[in-house]
DNA sequence: GGTTAGGGTTAG
């Protein structure tokens, strides 16, 4: 008998050759001799006894590998087996369902349902006197034993008896209306979730079993998380807690309360693994065995089409088609439209639609080369798909449900006469509505219908990255740049070790952090660069503008309109005439100094200065060291208002906060003051001095996305100059502008443009009873032509963030 | 408290 039972305990009497080697099922091949080897599995389908001649009969089995570390296997762990004469007979009457097998003996030759059935890529036959069976029945390995002793497939009737205490299934032929219950089907039709006019999201879908019965299913639910997770036809279904009811005549299910629902794959012998995101649910041996019973019932009765879905290559004008893909990038259209950019690794036949969107708008990464971007295709989604389309992120995988080949392009949203060359060309169209299942949804990252075509990308893409021509795509994303030498414009001054991230990426996350970017410059603001001089309260933390000089000349003139005496209190005085060719009445121009300073030797250390235009205030100021601008309205000498500077030092002009000042000129002012800067004299009279700064807003771009970050904390030392003295020395400006020509050469396109390696720093700012994130650059340094010649006077603290 | 949808092509 070449079918032997390997019993159970002390009556066994069968020895198995010992000296046989076991193969995995996923690593058979025919260039394995098979000679002395073996392979071990559990029976998982068993076909029927076909008899093709007198006494002479086949009969077709599949199993699966018993080795869960090889069901991991990306191979096919289960294999046809094909058992001719009396051993098929001997097979028939003796073998059930979930034995496990040992076979010897056997032969391989291809299989030519691989295509359809997703098994193992070869057959094993057994035949003649080699040939061997040694069967482990189930009752020897698990007390459940006499349930599986059948020698047909699973029916729902005999899973009841084990699953009593937990959950009974009813047959789709049982369902009688208005019953509450809980079935297991293979999935024939399917709609992804889609809004309804309610509160929910609905799936819509047909089920079928071994009844044959093919039922409409509805489900709703408010969370996406809780809608079955369908992906194919044939991928099998069990539904907890759904109500049967009459519709039209026939028997329909709907989710009733406390409903749930677990989903698998429906590939015959696959890894049975729950789609479900359920924390708690009931999972057991009854489960893996009726879901392994539908899959081969599903593929005996072709419910399955053989390929989920179309690649690009094999799309025709005209047709609806399921596509599986990677999104690359998307952008908004209009309300109503989304441009997805997608790619499957295949070349479609027919020229496609271009479709053009600003590159700001764009989220993800635009094709890194030619070839890649021949290999790209756009899908314009409409309507009720936008809503689950700007969701995406780049880099997903998708499947995208009955997707339209549109033939000769049309007019376009938001393309104008650019397109006209086109017709001709095919446009893919995700319209609106749910008809035929049209819809998208994520594939999860271990989906098996996307392992190979992860597999194909990646390696296309890393081809392509050494590619010398990426260096001409202006777009290159930064990753990109890691393997390419490219000399950035600036440099990061921080300390952090950290990866560069994209900006879109920084834009997911919340704030406060810090990020290394590479990107490029897009625009500045403001482009007149003595704009981007303020001045800033360290006390109020308030940024004003540098007002310009024909507003301080105004000021200085409205002041002079003040001609009255000044007490007593400073000792020396000096009256000079108005310069000619002035016409206007003659004036007094008085200089006075501190009574103390002029006893202790240092008079002219402190010079106020009352009656004199700007002009002569810049003039004196040149030879004093500290010249402070007075009027006496009231007889006892003041500031002018504070809009003025209310000190001249050199060609440098110092302001006071308005709010936070507290001015007293006393007689004995600069007394106490050793030394005679702008920080001292401020203190002595009482003025909250205002600390230059420059701020500028940058807008930048890496090919991901764009951002808009200031330029302010760490600005000084990003343009090598220090903003006192860029308010006060055209040179100085000149070389913050010319730091900003390099970085953004006037006229230039983003291919001439360097990058730029910054660090980033986000954080939060409330407007309006509103939260933003901002993002300001921080310790970073422009590479000048000549850096070290700029060097930052050491005096200044920086101020502080905004 | 218990709707919504109840498969069957957009029309850009």
């Amino acid at each position: 008998m070449p079918v032997h039972v390997v019993k159970d305990g002390a009556g066994s009497n069968i020895q198995v050759p010992s000296q046989l080697q076991r193969i995995p099922i996923p690593l058979l091949s025919p260039t394995l001799d098979s000679t002395g080897k073996t392979v071990k599995g559990r029976v998982i389908h068993k076909g029927p006894l076909v008899s093709i001649g007198e006494d002479y009969y086949v009969l077709k089995t599949v199993v699966q590998e018993e080795d869960s570390q090889q069901i991991l296997s990306s191979e096919p762990s289960s294999i046809n087996v094909i058992l001719f004469g009396a051993m098929a007979k001997d097979y028939s009457e003796s073998v059930s369902h979930g034995d496990v097998l040992l076979l010897a003996g056997f032969t391989l030759a291809k299989s030519p349902t691989a295509h359809k059935d997703k098994l193992h890529a070869y057959n094993l036959q057994m035949a003649g006197d080699d040939a061997s069976v040694y069967v482990y029945p189930s009752s020897t390995l698990s007390p459940r034993a006499s349930i599986s002793k059948r020698s047909s497939p699973l029916r729902t009737e005999d899973t009841k008896a084990v699953k009593v205490a937990r959950y009974s299934y009813v047959s789709l032929s049982d369902l009688k209306p208005g019953v509450v219950v809980n079935v297991y089907a293979v999935v024939c039709f399917f709609k992804q979730p889609f809004r309804t006019k309610g509160t929910d999201y609905c799936s819509t879908l047909k089920i079928t079993d071994q009844s044959n019965n093919k039922v409409g299913c509805t489900i709703f639910s408010d969370k996406l998380e809780e809608h079955p997770k369908i992906f194919k036809i044939g991928d099998i279904i069990r539904l907890h807690r759904v109500k049967s009811q009459l519709f039209n005549g026939a028997i329909s299910l709907l989710t009733s309360h406390g409903f749930s629902v677990v989903t698998f794959d429906g590939t015959v012998g696959s890894p049975v693994v729950p789609r479900t995101c359920s924390k708690s649910f009931c999972f057991g041996e009854e489960d893996q065995h009726t879901v392994e019973a539908l899959r081969v019932w599903a593929a005996n009765e072709s419910l399955v089409p053989a390929e989920p879905s179309v690649p690009l290559s094999s799309v025709q004008p005209k047709a609806y088609f399921d596509l599986t893909c990677q999104l690359l990038a998307k952008a908004p259209v209009d309300s109503s439209c989304m441009l997805m950019k997608v790619w499957d690794g295949t070349k479609c036949a027919y020229p496609t639609l271009d479709v053009f969107v600003e590159p700001n708008t764009l989220e993800g990464s635009p094709p890194l080369s030619k070839y890649i971007e021949d290999l790209t295709v756009n899908i314009l989604v409409y309507d009720n798909h936008v809503e689950i389309a700007r969701q995406l992120k780049p880099g997903t995988y998708l499947r995208i449900y009955n997707l339209h080949a549109v033939p000769g392009a049309s007019r376009l949203p938001g393309n104008d006469s650019e397109q006209s060359d086109q017709t001709g060309h095919l446009g893919f169209h995700l319209h609106g509505g749910t008809s035929y299942g049209r819809g998208l949804c994520v594939l999860p990252d271990d989906s098996p219908d996307i392992q190979d075509l992860k597999r194909i990308l990646e390696k296309i893409s890393d081809s392509d990255v050494n590619d010398s021509s990426l260096l001409d795509v202006w777009n290159t994303p930064p990753e990109s740049i890691e393997t390419v030498p490219v000399e950035m414009a600036t440099e990061r001054t921080c300390d952090h070790t950290m990866d560069p991230v994209t900006l879109a990426e920084v834009k997911t996350r919340g704030p406060p952090q810090v990020y290394h970017v590479k990107a490029q410059l897009m625009s500045y603001l403001p482009q007149k660069l003595y704009q981007s001089l303020k001045l800033y309260c360290h006390k109020c933390k308030s940024i004003r503008d540098v007002p310009d000089d024909g507003t301080v000349g105004g000021m200085f003139l409205e002041a002079q309109k003040d001609d009255g005496p000044c007490d007593g209190y400073w000792k020396l005085e000096l009256h000079l005439p108005r310069e000619p060719p002035s016409e206007l009445p003659s004036r007094t121009l008085t200089l006075h100094m501190s009574s103390q300073l002029v006893g202790s030797g240092k008079a002219k250390e402190l010079i106020f200065l009352k009656g004199a235009t700007l002009e002569e205030t810049c003039r004196i100021a040149s030879a004093y060291s500290n010249v402070v601008p007075v009027m006496s309205p009231q007889g006892s000498m003041t500031l002018l208002d504070l809009s003025a500077p209310f000190l001249f030092r050199g060609s440098r002009r110092y302001y006071g906060c308005k709010q936070c000042s507290n001015v007293k000129l006393r007689e004995s002012l600069g007394e106490e003051v050793e030394m005679f800067d702008e920080k001292s004299v401020a203190e002595a009279m009482g003025v909250q001095l205002l600390q230059y700064g420059l701020l500028m807003k940058l807008e930048l771009q890496d090919g991901t996305g764009s951002l808009e970050a200031l330029l302010w904390r760490d600005s000084e030392s990003f343009f090598h100059v220090s903003a006192v003295d860029a308010a006060a020395d055209q040179e100085a400006q000149d070389r913050v502008q010319d730091t900003m020509d390099r970085l953004c050469p006037p006229g230039s396109s983003m291919a001439d443009r360097p990058w730029l390696d910054l660090c980033l720093s986000s954080y939060s700012v409330e407007e309006d009873g509103q939260r933003r994130t901002c993002y300001q650059i921080c310790h970073t340094d422009a590479r000048g032509p000549n850096p070290h010649t700029h060097i930052l006077p050491h005096t200044h603290t920086t101020p502080s963030d905004t």
